[in-house]
DNA sequence: ACACTACCATACGGAAGAGTATGGAAAAAA
DNA sequence: TTTTTTCCATACTCTTCCGTATGGTAGTGT
């Protein structure tokens, strides 16, 4: 991989994947109508002239961005694939990926609520088939046969990814609160069944 | 140049009221982001000079039109519960419901990607207590107990609104689909035990 | 020392949208 | 019929973006 000095390191001049992934921060938090060239640039500490020099346009940063993103999390969900053996296991930890790996489930927070944008809708797209085929395979291997596991896995990503629009609206137990494991070990108790 | 006609009756002039349906309307197929003044004036057929007699600017009319919308879907909720026994059938119904009230729907939809606007995220908080609370007293009447009875509603309306984001993905079995009954039978048998 | 390239600042043009000012026509009131 | 009130059109300003054009500076090779 690369040598991109990361947000930390003092570098006299940018990179364009130091522009990305200062532009993913901003969709974290703000979401993606808030990538504006200028704005972003004047919090980097630089301005448009420098933006223009590495990316022909708005949408070229947007399209990157998104695609360094993909690439992380796509990575991450092969990692935990390989690590937890126990597809019981496997499911839960992918609710508690919340918790963890806090700016990457901000931004996909942040793409849902832009799920009707050009470059965003086929990434969700591609993520939710990817996540919801590894939420199937556990299924899987748990004893759900074909219809079955691929049903309960759309229903499992439904409930994770509708926790989130609750999250949005200040309806959802906090993470890391009595109130939340309760409400997660009810979920897991209800669409993971007992062996 | 003639009156434009309003949807079914032949009006010379348009009421406040009409303009909150036709930006309903349009939050419905674009979101609440493509209400531009100038561009639904020139959709109902006038100008910004109406509208700005009708309206003192662009938040008031997002304001009454939410609004009216969360009336609606207050009283359809409250017919539901009047009209249905059953405890499970109510619960059935909740899920039915996307089919029919399309637009009511759609708006929904609409509002769930725009949490972030200070006037769509209280009424998201309504809305969303209001539904839980009325799923969460049908989950009660089987037989859950308190605690219980709030997280399988919590689970089940985060299951509804994941659905929603999926469908905006493309996700989803389309409905009135074959692929889409076998899904709501799953979900049904998931979520809501046989007596 | 020289030129050359990489990187960035500054200044401009243009589109889109919110809101204002004002005039005009039609309907209702007088 | 005259006068108001209601409703809408037209023509502005102001702001916020995207994108371009161009000039400046610091480092690098020769």
């Amino acid at each position: 991989m690369g040598q991109t000095a990361s947000n930390k390191k003092e570098r006299s001049t940018l990179s364009a994947g130091d522009w990305e992934q200062r532009a993913l921060e901003l969709i974290a938090e703000k979401g993606i109508r808030a990538v504006a060239v200028e704005s972003l640039a004047k919090r980097i500490g630089v301005t448009k002239g420098s933006f223009y020099w590495h990316f022909p346009n708005r949408d070229a940063l947007l399209e990157q961005s998104l695609l360094r993103w993909e690439k992380h999390d796509a990575t991450n969900l092969q990692l935990s694939l390989n690590a937890i053996s126990d597809p019981r296991e496997r499911l839960r930890s992918f609710f508690r990926r919340t918790s963890r790996e806090k700016l990457t489930h901000d931004v996909y927070s942040s793409l849902c609520s832009a799920a009707d944008h050009p470059k965003v809708e086929p990434l969700l797209e591609r993520v939710a088939i990817r996540r919801m085929k590894h939420i199937e395979a556990a299924f899987g291997e748990i004893g759900f046969n074909g219809d079955d596991a691929a049903h309960r896995a759309r229903l499992t990503y439904s409930a994770y990814l509708g926790f989130l629009q609750l999250q949005k609206q200040h309806q959802a137990p906090n993470l890391s609160s009595e109130e939340f494991e309760a409400y997660m070990t009810h979920v897991i108790a209800t669409l993971i069944p007992e062996q």
